[in-house]
DNA sequence: CGGCGCATTGAGGGCGGTCAATTGGTGTGG
DNA sequence: CCACACCAATTGACCGCCCTCAATGCGCCG
């Protein structure tokens, strides 16, 4: 395994997703170095993109480097739900190694940088190195973790409960991987977007951010959040962060 | 590894479970074999019991033989929501395997009977065993599209469609381990269960029960429902059943 | 028979939906 | 520099789905 494709500054480019490895019991340097020959070298995906589509059934799965991707569902009626949102470090279909069709599309949000992993070599990889394989099935299974959570919160909570828990949680993901600067960072979704993931209308999500707004725990203008008051957009989320699975595990 | 645990009547026991990762690439017998020696002796879990507690952290995930349990999460108001019911050769925490703390509790909403895999032993195997490795992350994964669609469902979907849908997943799920007769299932959930399932109240559940009854489309006494219109049924729910990913994977 | 759990029904109200108009910021062509 | 288009945010009116509270069946079991 030459480190010929590691010549597009690999490190870099997989920094937040080792980060993100790291936590679940590391994968040694050969596994890491394994994998970052692996990947493609990186390119740009335009805001508004279909990275993938719904139904198709790709032969890579794509890590996301920086930007924000959401997978995306259409229904009948035409009305959309965005079942996850991905940040920087994420990789966006890795299920789509083990599944033989996409169940949704995904989107990017604004630009992205991507860079992919055929799946050939990661059937390489998992059969030579267990522990790695174990590391991504945990990336696959914090990301069920989360799906889980947003059944609670879709399902038990009202609209204002559901944006500060958007918030509260984007904040956090985004914190892990160094993208919040001065308490606030670059959310790239329209009020409609939200909506999407929130499953309310773009009219009513308008309504709540204004509550928020005046209750001085957020600020929302152009594509910058600014979280006011923490504690109390937190205890208005019932935000608790276990569910990001963020603390270090234990491999026994 | 002997056969020694295997004297439990293994074959049944695990037969659903088989069926489901024959669909994925089909593991090896040995692999097959390597899996029916780890797994405990049949246990009886009564209805109504919590098996598992949210925040706990087993050492061994726990399959489903027969009954139907439910994932819980229990809100600070006193709500609760399920995030999944789980048929028999469903593991209800697999997830657990890789998870430092399990985000829900498992609930037995009928009398259950069950197996369990120590995780030192299902390391061993994943160690050892790189397709039963994947088969068991495929299971992981078919777990999260479940999740996904239901957020779908929850985040766009009024209280008629919900259940509708819930009702046709839940007959092609039983239909797919044997469980569906005579065109009907047992259901051993109350109005208020399955509200605790949909997002909604006890109430509402029963008036859109009693819609789909005067539709023609279901019968529903007792614990027993009948399907009798599923063409009808299926329409109103939207249901398209490719994220239960029943249809066999392609393994290159 | 009485208690209990679950299903059912009714009344009333609020959250969040749709529809539609307006505002405002940004980019573009003239 | 201005007119205009365009997109997102905002606001208002209206209404319907689904909530809560509460009462009433109804079947089962001790």
């Amino acid at each position: 395994m030459t480190s010929s494709t590691l010549s597009a500054a690999p490190g870099p480019m997989l920094q937040r997703l080792f980060h993100r490895l790291e936590r679940y019991g590391p994968p040694s340097a050969e596994e890491f170095a394994a994998l970052a020959a692996i990947m493609t070298p990186p390119r740009t995906i335009a805001p508004g993109q279909v990275l993938i589509q719904q139904f198709s059934a790709p032969q890579e799965s794509t890590l996301l480097v920086s930007g924000l991707m959401g997978r995306l569902v259409t229904l009948r009626g035409g009305s959309q739900q965005i079942t996850a949102l991905q940040v920087p470090g994420d990789f966006v279909d890795l299920h789509a190694f083990l599944l033989a069709r996409m169940d949704h599309s995904v989107v990017a949000m604004a630009e992205c940088t991507v860079t992919t992993a055929p799946h050939r070599e990661l059937r390489r990889l998992t059969d030579r190195y267990p522990r790695l394989a174990r590391a991504l099935w945990y990336l696959t299974i914090v990301d069920a973790s989360i799906h889980r959570h947003w059944l609670t919160v879709l399902g038990r909570r009202d609209a204002l409960g559901r944006l500060a828990h958007l918030l509260c949680e984007l904040h956090v993901r985004l914190d892990d991987v160094g993208l919040v600067e001065d308490g606030g960072f670059d959310l790239p979704l329209t009020q409609s977007d939200a909506g999407d993931v929130l499953g309310l209308s773009a009219v009513h999500v308008n309504r709540v951010v204004q509550q928020l707004r005046a209750r001085g725990m957020v600020s929302w203008n152009r594509r910058r959040i600014e979280i006011r008051d923490w504690r109390a957009l937190s205890d208005l989320a019932e935000f608790e962060p276990t569910y990001l699975q963020l603390e270090p595990q234990i491999e026994t």
